[in-house]
Formats: structure tokens, C-alpha cells, sequence
DNA sequence: CTTGGAGTGTCAACAAGGCTGACATATGCT
DNA sequence: AGCATATGTCAGCCTTGTTGACACTCCAAG
């Protein structure tokens, strides 16, 4: 409602990107998006009867090596037993390895084994092919909206954790 | 491996875009964004007991109203029986109604009620209202570069299924 | 008119992966 | 010594996805 649908082919487009239409069409394109984002690796997890949940792990083990299991919780943003179910079958498989902390013996520092870094490999391999092949067609500038867009869409909180790991620390 | 950091001041950022590094925060930032582009919608259907598939279904129904369960079904990528179970707690809730086809019986056309259309409202507020905010950080150069990027990485199906709504379809 | 197929609904059973709550253990800090 | 922190684990629950089986209605082709 009140959509008033100011015409397509338009009247500055500097004061039409805000519309509910606009908007809502943002809204479906993430979801569309996301779906195409997360394909290609489930086709790969689904054969190995692993999910989303030990992609997300091994991938954020992969980006920062000897993070804490309380780091982790934070970044994925789920609760520790959750996480525990996965990492354990992780573990059981010899794809993680755990760690006991050097100066901080409670904690358990998370590295990828050989095996993990190849499912790693074969996993990122997919969803950076899908990736690539977005941001070749879109082009540079486009990419740049693209994450200034999604980076301002993150919680706050989360905000500062995807600046952390981009910026290795 | 095979990164070469070619620095990040930029040897030129049109050559530099395609990086794993560059795809990797890609990836991240739509893992991160994703999260915040369903925490506010989350947070009331929690009150209502309601999930996600629920607002996926109201959403859709919203935009195309009328539309079959079938229809739906494509739109969603979920078996029948998942969303069945979704629209039966909806239509007992009042919330959507099922009419019977009228040129073919066999079809059910779905429309949300005034109480369906009250919950997407409250939905659709809060998720647009983080859009909206996003967009006008970013600016509108930077949101036709997200809308480009988002497309291309859709699988050409749901590109379809976008486009088809987005024309109203 | 019968038969086959499409669209839909429903039942049962199961799995992944979230959640909470409770509790154990080891370690670190004051 | 005693409290706090980091982790692991058990039990149980929920949502949302899956498969398989079956029934019903209706349309259309033979």
C-alpha cells in the first residue's frame, strides 16, 4: 500500500531505491540469493551426510586457525551444545583437532588436519566458483555496492567480527 | 594458497576483485548480512510461535495472492508436506485463507486475511526498515550494485521465479 | 464410461540442527 | 579456599526439512 509506483524507466532513481516495491524486491533477492549461495556445497555435504552447521565450522577454523571454542560460539552465533554435537563428529572423523591451550589450559584451540583442509578446499572451491562467477558478471563496481550494502545490513556486533577476521586478527 | 595479497592499497581494484581473499569476505559478508536480514522478523514470530517458514509463506502469499499451493511450493523449494504443515497451522490460526479453484477444483488459491495481512505488515515492516536503513548508508549507486550481484548469483530457476514477481507475474 | 494422471491433503516416521537446563571437570584468578 | 571461566556432556524439546504411502477430486483422452 501507499506505493504510488512512480514509474519504472524513471524519475531518478536517487529518490526511487527506497520504495516499499524497492525494498521488498531487496528483501526477495537476498532470499533467491541465498538459496544460490548455499547450493553448491550442500550438493557436496549431502554425500558426505555432513550439513551447513560443519561447513560453517570448518570454514571459520579454516579462516582463523587455534580460535577458542568461545570464539567460535561467538561467531556462529549458536549455543555451545549445538556447536559441540558438530565439532565432536568433526573431531570423531579426524577432519578438527582440539587443542589444550598453551598458557590458558581450559581452553581448546581449533586447527583443521590435512583431511579438513581438503574438505575445506572442496567446499570453499564451490561456493567461491558460484561467487566468482557472480562478481564477474556484475563487475568491480558493482561488488563494491554489493558489500557496502550487505555490511551495512549486519548487526553491530556482527559487524565487528566480519572486520576482525578480514582483517586477520 | 596461490593468494599472492597483491596489497590492499590497490595495484588497481578492477584486477584485484577476483581474489580467493575478496571472494572469501564475499562469502562471509553474506553470511553475516544474512543474519541480520532475518533477526528482526525473528524476534516477533518468536513471541507468536510462529518460524521462519511462516513468514516465508505469508510473504509470498502477500506478494501474489491467489497463488496455488504448488505455486508456492516452487517458489519455496520445500516438499509439500513441510509446507502443509505451515499452511494448516496458518489456516487454523485464521491467518490464511484456502479457496477452491473455481476453473479447476482440484486447486487451492491462497490469500491472507485481514489478520494475515496484519502479520506480514509487522513482518515486512521490521525486515524493510533494516532494508531501507542499509540502502541509505549505502546509497543508491551501491544498491543497484547489491541488486546485480544478489541476481547473478541466484540459479537461473529462481532468477526466473524473481523476475516473475518482481513483474508481478 | 472408464481409466490415467495431475493437484492436493494427510498420516507416519525420521533426521538435522537449533534450543534450554542441569551438571561435571579442569583451570585460573583473587 | 572459593568463585569464575571454559569446556564438555546428558536429556529432552521444537521447528523444519526429508521420504514413503495412500486417498480424494477432477479433468481429459480413449
Amino acid at each position: 500500500m501507499s506505493d504510488g509506483r512512480a514509474g519504472v524507466g524513471g524519475t531518478g532513481e536517487s529518490l526511487l531505491f527506497l520504495t516499499d516495491e524497492q525494498l521488498r524486491q531487496g528483501i526477495e533477492a537476498m532470499f533467491f540469493a541465498y538459496r544460490g549461495f548455499t547450493a553448491d556445497p550442500d550438493r557436496i555435504l549431502d554425500e558426505l551426510a555432513y550439513g551447513r552447521a560443519h561447513h560453517r565450522a570448518v570454514h571459520f577454523i579454516n579462516r582463523a586457525p587455534g580460535t577458542t571454542v568461545n570464539n567460535l560460539l561467538a561467531i556462529l552465533g549458536v549455543t555451545k551444545q549445538s556447536l559441540n554435537r558438530v565439532l565432536r563428529t568433526l573431531i570423531e572423523d579426524g577432519l578438527v583437532e582440539s587443542r589444550v591451550g598453551t598458557t590458558d589450559k581450559r581452553e581448546r584451540h581449533l586447527h583443521l588436519t590435512d583431511a579438513g583442509r581438503a574438505l575445506e578446499g572442496r567446499l570453499g572451491d564451490a561456493q567461491r566458483a558460484r561467487m566468482r562467477s557472480a562478481y564477474r558478471k556484475a563487475g568491480p563496481e558493482a561488488v563494491a555496492g554489493f558489500r557496502q550494502v550487505l555490511e551495512a545490513m549486519m548487526d553491530p556486533d556482527l559487524r565487528r567480527t566480519y572486520h576482525r577476521l578480514k582483517d586477520g586478527r
